[in-house]
RNA sequence: GUGGGUGUAGCUCAGUCGGUAGAGCACUGGAUUGUGGCUCCAGUUGUCGAGGGUUCGAUCCCCUUCACUCACCCCA
């Protein structure tokens, strides 16, 4: 038996890697645009900072995370997630002090320890964006319109970003509480997973997808009417700015989140593409996370975005792998040995060359620079090594012409056209 | 953690009411000596996921197990 890769642990193979580097390519195109740097971190942080800032109770933290200890007994943790690795960093490096505002993006694997599914696996990948320290609702909106060029420039349309306001430490608590005395009254029609979520997590129960919790929570109270006045006022500001910019969003007032950090706006990109995981992206605002690891007391705001479920989406459109230039087909030792020089040449010319390796018959080598795309193949025999002259033929037009073998390098890297 | 589905050639799958198995694609070779894509011909490949049971005999029936997959939970 054959050693195997990890449950719900990935290859990206040739086909597919190249949707994914476009994926990044854009990210990094677009963020940039928006005056976004790259920062990297470890994809192993001590188990604490997840537990501080996801939160305790939170399934991540309680079930999902790849926890272990290493040789010195430290606790340490795969990252579940992108944003504590990345403010613990900003705190640790102390940024604030070298620029009052921080836009810094991300892409790496994350871990979770959960069923695989499609569009979830146990190593997955993110592509975040965070901005600190920067308070005004237009933030929020440039980072929302951030979110929604990016899918655009990818060319993802079927897409929706819907926005709530979860409120601050100071408005939460009341709704909470209006949600679970409104939720009391009917605990007898909630399913099974409501009733617990009832004491776990209220919020979640006006999220649930079985009818007869739909049903029951109707008139439900919501939090936009339970927003403080500075959230209330914060939310209608951000909603003001993204129609300035003409960035389209639907209010989805039962739009909860999973980690316990988030304030004031939380937002998803959901679609209806990808069975039941729908949201593509989403963040939202942490106005007290950097405060709470220990760092200033500055506002924080951002978004992650899932690569696979990116590439599924992309996935019918994929993007083809590039052509070769140059085939040289060799005929006989001699030609094939002079193939094998022009070819490292020419690669280092900048053309995409390849050849047969192993001395196959010339309607193999054509079969396989037909296969492999070839724009062109120089045929080289024993007729054209002794009368210095190859036999350039354009594929696609099944067009041969003799061409000089003197000053042939100069003539392929100057007829070359540039690959896609 | 819970539930459903699937596991047969490299890939996609068919099949045997129980007698050790096929199709298409792919690959290799050929159809005028050195010319691809279309067509035709030929050829190669499988411990029929693994272990056990019933049986004269199981890939097909039964049990167990593993893997993959989808959904719930949760989430990007």
């Amino acid at each position: 038996m054959s050693i195997t890769g990890i449950k719900g642990m990935n290859d990206i193979l040739p086909g597919e890697v190249e949707t994914w580097q476009f994926l990044e390519e854009q990210a990094r195109r677009i963020f940039g645009l928006y005056g976004f740097s790259e920062i990297r971190v470890p994809v192993v942080e001590k188990t604490e900072l997840f537990q501080r800032s996801i939160g305790e109770t939170t399934d991540i933290v309680e079930k999902e995370m790849y926890t272990f200890r290493d040789k010195s007994d430290n606790s340490l943790t795969l990252r579940p997630e992108g944003t504590a690795p990345v403010m613990r960093a900003f705190i640790q490096n102390k940024l604030h002090t070298r620029d009052p505002i921080a836009k810094l993006y991300y892409m790496g694997p994350m871990f979770r320890y959960e069923r695989p599914q499609k569009g979830r696996y146990r190593q997955f990948h993110q592509i975040g964006a965070e901005v600190i320290g920067v308070e005004d609702a237009k933030i929020d909106a440039q980072v929302l319109t951030m979110l929604a060029h990016y899918f655009e420039a990818v060319g993802i349309v079927d897409v929706e970003l819907q926005i709530n306001s979860l409120g601050c430490p100071e408005c939460r608590p009341g709704y909470r509480q209006a949600l679970t005395a409104f939720l009391e009254d009917r605990l007898e029609t909630l399913c099974e997973d409501c009733r617990r979520r009832y004491r776990t997590n209220p919020l979640r129960v006006v999220d649930c997808k079985v009818p007869g919790c739909k049903e029951a929570t109707v008139g439900a109270p919501s939090v936009l009417d339970h927003l403080c006045g500075g959230c209330t006022e914060h939310f209608t500001r951000v909603q003001k700015h993204l129609r300035e910019v003409g960035t389209a969003f639907s209010i989805n007032a039962r739009m909860v989140r999973g980690l316990d950090y988030y304030t004031k706006t939380t937002f998803e990109m959901v679609t209806g593409s990808l069975g039941s995981q729908n949201a593509v992206a989403a963040g939202g605002r942490y106005d007290g996370l950097i405060k709470d690891l220990g760092g200033p007391p500055l506002p924080g705001i951002g978004f992650a975005m899932g690569v696979e479920r990116l590439a599924l989406m992309k996935g019918e459109a994929r993007i083809e792998a590039a052509r070769p230039d140059l085939f040289l087909a060799a005929l006989g030792e001699d030609a094939a040995r002079y193939a094998f020089a022009l070819m490292s040449r020419l690669q280092r010319r900048g053309l995409r060359t390849e050849m047969d390796y192993e001395g196959k018959s010339l309607k193999a080598q054509l079969r396989r620079a037909d296969k492999l795309m070839a724009k062109r193949v120089l045929i080289l025999g024993e007729d054209e090594m002794s009368r210095r002259q190859g036999q350039l033929r354009t594929m696609e037009t099944s067009s041969q012409e003799s061409v000089p073998l003197d000053g042939i390098e100069e003539f392929l890297a100057a007829a070359a056209s540039p690959g896609p």
